[in-house]
RNA sequence: GGGUCUGUAGCUCAGUGGUAGAGCAGGUGACUUUUAAUCACUUGGUCGGGGGUUCGACUCCCUCCAGGCCUACCA
């Protein structure tokens, strides 16, 4: 580790204090108040009556220097924790002549601090603690990269200059963001308020929570390729899980009749504002329940982590659109498909038939596309973009759903549903298909579909199947990426944000 | 993976062939109610890395690295 002239700086403050016997990293403090808790105890003694220069209230603080001021005999700072800030104001002649100049030489901002004194009104009219002792309790050598502020009086709205902005620095030095933007910190609190409400809504429709495999001998449940890893004594090739969906339904063969996750999927696929390799998954899966009592639940669902972060009510907003977030248009696929693109999908049963009528339409795609595809293409160019209001499209064709029950009216036809939101897919649920034998069947058509390409050809679980024989009871099941859904409740268009720790790439200087 | 834009001081940015700049942060000093405090002086740079063109490159060319946006992949 190098030090820049600044660091070396800092480092020179830490010698000079410990020469003088100050400890800059001592090992306990003091904190009588949170900052929010001292305001609330200077205004609970103006309300009885105390004098607002002089309440006498007495109060010890901690957090992180955020501004500094130095008049030569008094010194102002803003002292900054998890309830806000907080100023200080120090006097030479309470701490004398001496000490305040070691203040002002050896303090810096980004330094956390532990203040003792009493609360009271300045001149210009802000709640302050006149400081009686101030000390260190940890140094900070690094500058963090902060920006100039002004709060303004009227409105309290915060101006921030030359703001630390700039992503990818943001992103490889999150511990800086958080200490800097405070309203980096608040997209962390809303996401924590997410996972929990869905919790709470799992909880309490009697779901049990449980945990599953990670590393997974062989992957599934979904469509995407894996990152493989390898169990050194064990000489066993091993996957991180791509969805949790084949563990969680073996749950409901052993009798336990809802059931749920949340937790990590890893996917080895390109990243976006919307993918990264690691994403926050929930699933759960619902005995003696369908599609539509899912969709009834899902909606309950997104709507009561909608009110825990907007505090209320279940409408937010998403880049300029107002969302209610507690209720979904429900539309069929079909439908939806015919209204954009004039194509009856169902009415074209074969790839060759619905690839000859894309090509009527002047639709552009792949000739040697599966069906299955081709609709897919359907939806995502010419249905998804346009939902931006909260909509399930439900009824897919069997091809892309190869874990769906089939329709008992059409065998071309899933019981499936994804919700959509602000043109962007959220969550994907269907009718579990609960026959051994027809799951069987599909997984060998998947297999002689895809089993040719190795990049979209997927093993079978014996297993899952054998456990499917022993009898599963029929049931409804459901999985939502948590990210995407902080991503729309915090009016944030990259998943980025809403990852503390988003994948980067090395930054190696060659 | 493809397209496109970006990378200059701790942070935010200007500079586009001729001695590397500003604001804030940092340092020294002045100032007993400031709040983007102010004032004076001042330190700080492999201009993302490497190679090339040129008398001379932050600037032009090639290449590599990283990021943003778009796009592609995504039972």
């Amino acid at each position: 580790m190098s030090y820049s002239e600044l660091e070396l700086n800092r480092i020179a403050k830490i010698e000079r204090m410990r020469e003088r016997g100050e400890e800059p990293y001592p090992h306990r403090v003091e904190r009588t108040h949170r900052i929010d808790e001292a305001r609330a105890a200077y205004e609970a003694a103006v309300a009885a009556g105390a004098d607002t220069h002089n309440t006498g209230v007495e109060a010890t603080i901690c957090g992180r220097l955020r501004s500094l001021r130095s008049m030569g005999r008094t010194a102002f700072c803003h002292v900054e924790d998890e309830g806000g800030r907080l100023q200080l104001m120090l006097r030479s002649n309470d701490l004398g002549k001496e000490w305040l100049k070691q203040f002002e030489k050896d303090y810096d901002l980004g330094d956390f601090v532990e203040a003792k004194g009493s609360l009271m009104l300045t001149r210009t009219g802000e709640v302050t603690l006149l400081v009686s002792a101030l000390r260190m309790i940890s140094k900070a050598i690094r500058a963090l990269p902060s920006a100039k502020e002004v709060v303004d009086e009227e409105t309290g709205e915060r101006t921030v200059y030359s703001a630390f902005d700039n992503p990818e620095a943001r992103y490889r030095e999150r511990y800086a963001d958080l200490a800097v933007n405070p309203d980096v910190r608040e997209v962390f609190r809303s996401r924590a308020k997410v996972v929990s409400s869905i919790r709470r809504t799992l909880d309490d429709a009697n779901f049990l929570e449980v945990e599953t495999p990670v590393l997974q001998p062989i992957y599934g449940g979904a469509a995407a390729r894996p990152f493989t890893t390898h169990h050194n004594q064990l000489k066993q090739e091993l996957y991180l899980r791509i969805s949790f969906e084949l563990y969680l339904k073996r749950l409901l063969v052993g009798n336990i009749e809802r059931v749920y996750e949340i937790g990590r999927d890893f996917r080895n696929e390109g990243v976006s504002y919307k993918h990264n390799p690691e994403f926050t998954q929930v699933e759960f899966y619902w005995a003696y329940a369908d599609y539509f009592d899912v969709m009834d639940l899902t909606e309950q669902m997104i709507g009561n982590a909608a009110k825990a972060v907007f505090g209320g009510t279940t409408v937010g907003e998403y880049e300029g659109h107002e969302i209610d977030f507690g209720k979904f248009q429900r539309i069929r696929l079909a439908d939806a498909i015919q209204e954009k693109t004039g194509i009856d999908f169902t009415q074209f049963t074969t790839q060759e038939a619905l690839a000859a009528e894309m090509k009527a339409k002047d639709i552009k795609c792949d000739p040697a596309m599966p069906r299955g595809k081709l609709i897919d293409k359907l939806i995502s160019d010419f249905v998804e973009p346009f939902l931006i209001q909260p909509t399930f499209l439900y009824d897919y064709p069997i091809e892309i759903s190869p874990l769906a029950k089939k329709s008992a009216d059409d065998p071309l036809i899933v019981e499936r549903f994804e919700g959509f939101v602000a043109g962007m897919e959220l969550c994907n649920a269907f009718t579990e298909l609960n026959d051994p034998i027809d799951q069987e069947n599909r997984f060998k058509l998947l297999q002689d579909m895809y089993g040719s390409e190795d990049d979209e050809g997927h093993p079978i679980d014996e297993d899952y199947i054998r456990a499917m024989s022993y009898g599963m009871p029929p049931n409804g099941g459901f999985g939502m990426g948590i990210d995407r859904l902080t991503m729309l409740l915090t009016n944030k268009h990259s998943i980025r944000e809403v990852l503390l720790f988003p994948h980067l790439r090395d930054d190696k200087q060659d």
